[in-house]
DNA sequence: CCATATGCCTAACAAATGTTAGACAAAAAT
DNA sequence: ATTTTTGTCTAACATTTGTTAGGCATATGG
């Protein structure tokens, strides 16, 4: 089954996120996804279900990815700032690692349908209060300023979500590159401002 | 023509950038709109010209707001600070004043075709020049760390406009106090460490 | 060597899409 | 009072959409 050779179902899931970052997933047809692999719309269908399975997915394989990420961050002991990095960095890791994927996990996901979409929303809360827990953290541990909890949140997951928006595969930067710049960045807006060293760089 | 009372048009217009908000504007057919109106899809046609005209009116007023208040920034003299502050209220009001016309500025602009697109992609990176003005200043005033410029700008950009992803009018934050927190952060991320003062809050 | 599974094809479908044409009523302008 | 404008309607259109049915070829496994 699983073997080490994409699987067709796997590169029809491919073709279609790259298109789906592309276009949007209301914007591209199935028989745009099929002319990308050199067959017939109709072909798809015996690898897959439907479109909105496509779309679930890439979905909620990114989700999967993501929340372990940041799960295994929060089950470590470490310091607040520590964390953080760490989150970010496994955040960026994953995002630059399917940066198509990624794209549609973050803007496609709202046309899902009934009960996924019901389920994906639970996983991105989910996903978004693993790094609300590390931020309050940080202020228990006297850390990071006493900044509104949620706000801070946002701060933090609109630095690295961006990142999709621009980041280009041969644009110079690695992952860890890109996610020690925002960590440095964000920690700047966060932590208590102790600072005596003009050279300090967190 | 002008008046006081909202044209048809603009009536139209609002009310499909409130779909588009919500479903994206592939998503959102004509009849879709035209419902929303309690009328029939072919009546909107007596108004505008096609759907693709309804996302360029969007699109290219949201950029005109977006450029005339980064533009009226940059030709005050003022401090880099001074100006990255005002340049953040602007860009916060201008997209909390109409929300649903900022996010489909912010991302349903791929689906502009043709010349529209080309020269909505020109505005965009004028205002990204902007602020990146504003960030150089900064630099040379020695106010603002060295970093790379086209990344703090994404940084910069990336918090405020994800705020789009967020922010709801009953939410309980006016415009100019997000505007001030997302400064103080970004500020954070962007000034020399030379604080001594535990208490300063820039 | 045969049976089965895999992967693709052509043809077709019902539904939804953006859009046009032409008619009719009410309001505004002359 | 009559013309013009404005705003809507019904009806229809060509196209595109996701999807299904059924068939044919090649490879796989007994």
């Amino acid at each position: 089954m699983a073997s080490l050779v994409v699987s067709r179902k796997d590169q029809i899931i491919q073709v279609a996120a790259d298109l789906f970052k592309i276009r949007g997933y209301e914007a591209t047809s199935m028989r745009d996804i099929a002319q990308q692999l050199e067959i017939e719309a109709a072909s798809l269908y015996h690898h897959i279900k439907s479109k909105e399975e496509i779309l679930e997915k890439i979905c909620f394989s990114m989700a999967d990815q993501f929340l372990t990420g940041i799960e295994e961050v929060n089950d470590i002991y470490f310091s607040a700032e520590e964390k953080l990095r760490m989150a970010i960095k496994s955040h960026v890791r994953v995002l630059t690692g399917n940066l198509s994927k990624s794209t549609v996990f973050l803007h496609e996901w709202r046309s899902l349908n009934g009960e996924k979409l019901i389920e994906f929303k639970e996983l991105r809360d989910k996903y978004e209060k693993g790094f609300k827990t590390i931020i309050q953290d940080g202020i228990n541990e006297d850390i990071f300023d006493d900044v509104d909890l949620k706000f801070a949140v946002l701060s933090v997951l609109s630095s690295v979500n961006w990142i999709a928006e621009w980041y280009r595969v041969d644009g110079g930067m690695t992952a860890d590159e890109i996610a020690n710049r925002i960590s440095d960045f964000v920690m700047g807006g966060l932590r208590k401002k102790l600072v005596t060293d003009p050279h300090f760089k967190g």
